[in-house]
DNA sequence: TTACATGCAAACCCTTTGCAATCGT
DNA sequence: ACGATTGCAAAGGGTTTGCATGTAA
């Protein structure tokens, strides 16, 4: 889970993503990564969670600060942001990235990942077609429940 | 474009929904319906846009029942809701619907439509590993102009 | 030293909600 | 007449912004 050598790599990279920009090497900064990849690898991460989380272990950071500092995690191709349904982005770790989707359950929302390469065939098809460079995509999927006695279906 | 026999149509099949639910049938829940109706039927429209539209026309609506109204179409499958990776839900019409994705211009933000076969493959295969009945499924490309002189792009 | 980054709270933006007035049925 | 629906404005919730304070370089 908590693997320290990724982290290390994380905030290797993000030294010199910082050091590139003219960017300040702050603690709280560092932190961030701390957190976000101190999580399971595929867990998806809102900027509440990070926040309450990391107060909990004593960090003083503001949400402004987190917030900020997810913006250069992006940018530094550290984090990927996501927007499913629901309003609040949620964030994970990008470093290990394999590039997959999402399936999102209907009934206790649980994101699962997935792969199918099918989807690059249709990117390169239609990038094509409209004469578009394709940078990137978002494709989920939603389902009802079919698992019998799934156990997060009991709250529901 | 405005195509009045679509518009009727709409309508009827919005009045039978409403009377199936014993809903109302009230004058501003069919003027939203001639409204979005008489967009191109691939355009995208917001609430507000909707919502200064109508007032400029002469119609008084409120913001307020036209979100309402557009849960009502979107329940009675006239009308589908997209939420791109901006903040607001854009709405297009869904009558003369065949399900189709969209590709989103990095530069101009124009959406533009297509529909792949591939997907269906995709969401069947996923939703048998994943034992879940797929429902919906949303898939956005985005990417970089390549059209040369592209009109859009004189702006930026 | 000096700009850039931080923390806090206020502002923002889209959407939802509460409530008195209205209007279908 | 009754109760669902409306319009308005206020509240909500996530994100962004402004500004005084702090701090990396």
């Amino acid at each position: 889970m908590a693997d320290k050598a990724l982290i290390e790599k994380a905030k290797k990279i993000f030294e010199n993503f910082l050091t590139k920009q003219g960017s300040r090497k702050t603690p709280e900064r560092f932190s961030v990564i701390d957190e976000l990849y101190s999580l399971p690898e595929d867990e998806h991460m809102d900027v509440e969670g990070l926040f309450l989380s990391m107060r909990n272990k004593g960090y003083t950071i503001s949400r402004a600060t987190i917030y900020n500092t997810l913006d250069l995690l992006v940018e530094s191709g550290l984090a990927v942001k996501h927007q499913f349904k629901d309003k609040v982005a949620l964030y994970e770790q990008a470093l290990t990235y394999k590039h997959h989707d999402h399936h999102v359950c209907n009934q206790c929302r649980k994101i699962r990942e997935f792969s199918d390469p099918k989807i690059n065939e249709i990117k390169e098809q239609i990038g094509h077609g409209f004469q578009s460079a394709i940078t990137s995509h978002s494709l989920v999927l939603y389902g009802n429940c079919e698992i019998e006695n799934c156990e997060n279906l009991q709250e529901f």
